[in-house]
DNA sequence: ATCGTTATTCCCGATATGCGGGAATTCTTG
DNA sequence: CAAGAATTCCCGCATATCGGGAATAACGAT
């Protein structure tokens, strides 16, 4: 074979990979051509997946199967933290007059796992499930800022580029520092990803030094205040607090 | 080997079928047990479904990860019918005083999409990504009754005991002729499930004759009269016919 | 229903790939 | 910084995957 690396597994793990919001449809010819598998292997691929519930045929095409949206579901029903975030979230409503995200981290990305949206007019579809890089955002920095000093100097060794881009600091020094200075504060206040939309955060442990996560409280940046920030700010480290200590008392 | 069945690629996807509701968190010692690999092979596969963000390791031992989370995501912000139902469901709370289901048909299996609930005293847990069994609760009874006769032969033959269990009959000839009596009736009626909820559903039409989900309008069943159930039914026929009809419109 | 067309599965020999035992390495944790 | 655990690496052998093409099944239209 050619261009195809990685192990048999991962070639059919990568067949999910075209799958993406603009392109949720795939025949098995374009699939062929594009992955420059033949048909044969592909359609065994296909039947694995497909069999497994990850893909579904749709009309002489393919598309993300049931399986995924069942798995997601258990994914909801036993994460600890949303059996405990979401109704304080819930609380802060009327209070924040904005969007409030509550994110997971998962070593390599940020990911939303449950919104609390009070301001229709933010349309950030910041939908359970979406994405956040590691190194922008409110919640991303949150976590950050709170991850041990080994894995912090292994991220600032991959990811230097990114780092000095985010404003983050083109040294280690600078990184740990900076980062350490957030993490005393307790909370980060930012304007990244939407330019329309500001957010602050403070982070969330699932046991003592141990950042499972993190959550943003966020509204439309031009009508919010110097003060409604440190209000949200203060908002968000209560919050935050409460949200961890449940969690901690869950497991014991 | 011994009695692991199938190729790699279904041995490791077979993997995610060890995380359910009630065992969410599995340790390589305890997987390497239950499935009889050895340690350097099942390394390898967590390995893999790792890489691609299908589980996430948690502290010792590995849960389901962030791409499933994601992937739903996909699947929620580009599929159709969840584009056009859930504001035609959400003008119905007030009526329906229960909850609606929507459901859509994947060959084998029918899965809850989308919930509106206006009743928090109905606690079936019936969320997004619930599935049902095919022969049973009115969301799949209104699906089975429309799917072509060749689809409905294959069905029978190869699933006849859960279908005479279910109570839609016997033989070929009952079965066909009541699913059609069902058809042209155009909604269900069933306590199938949940004894204490009953629910009238109606079939959704992704293009005419192809029946792609069901909406099901439930309310607890001590508290509804036969009165009650004609309206439901009546409401429930309407509203999908609504439904199609915007779901085919965005179409052509 | 019947046929032509397209989509999907099956077959089988050559060969690349996964398997497993154990050692090496990396990650935790006191 | 060291001991213990978790994870990855290594490599020869056996096996499952690959691919070309034919067979079959599903689909659509007459």
């Amino acid at each position: 074979m050619h261009s195809t690396p990685g192990s048999t597994t991962d070639r059919v793990l990568g067949i999910l990979d075209l799958f993406t919001e603009a392109a949720p449809l795939w025949t098995a010819e374009a699939m062929m051509e594009r992955l420059g598998a033949t048909r044969s292997t592909l359609y065994r691929h296909l039947r694995a997946l497909t069999d497994a519930g990850f893909l579904a045929p749709a009309g002489g095409a393919f598309v993300l199967g049931p399986r995924i949206v069942a798995l997601d579901r258990q994914i909801r029903v036993t994460d600890p933290l949303l059996r405990v975030a979401p109704a304080v979230m819930a609380g802060l409503r009327d209070a924040v007059a904005g969007t409030q995200l509550l994110c997971r981290f998962y070593g390599t990305r940020v990911l939303s796992i449950h919104e609390e949206k009070s301001d229709p007019r933010i349309r950030t579809s910041f939908d359970r499930g979406r994405t956040f890089p590691l190194f922008r955002g409110s919640a991303s920095r949150s976590i950050l800022a709170n991850l041990p000093q080994a894995e912090l100097r292994r991220l600032f060794l991959a990811h230097a580029s990114e780092i000095a881009a985010a404003g983050l600091g083109g040294t280690w020094p600078e990184f740990r520092d900076g980062l350490k200075a957030i993490r005393l504060r307790g909370h980060a206040i930012l304007s990244d990803i939407d330019p329309e939309v500001i957010g602050a955060s403070a982070p969330i442990f699932a046991a003592p030094g141990l950042v499972t996560g993190s959550l943003v409280l966020a509204r439309l940046k031009q009508e919010v205040t110097e003060r409604d920030l440190d209000h949200l700010a203060a908002m968000v480290k209560e919050t935050t607090a409460r949200i961890s200590a449940a969690l901690q008392g869950l497991q014991a």
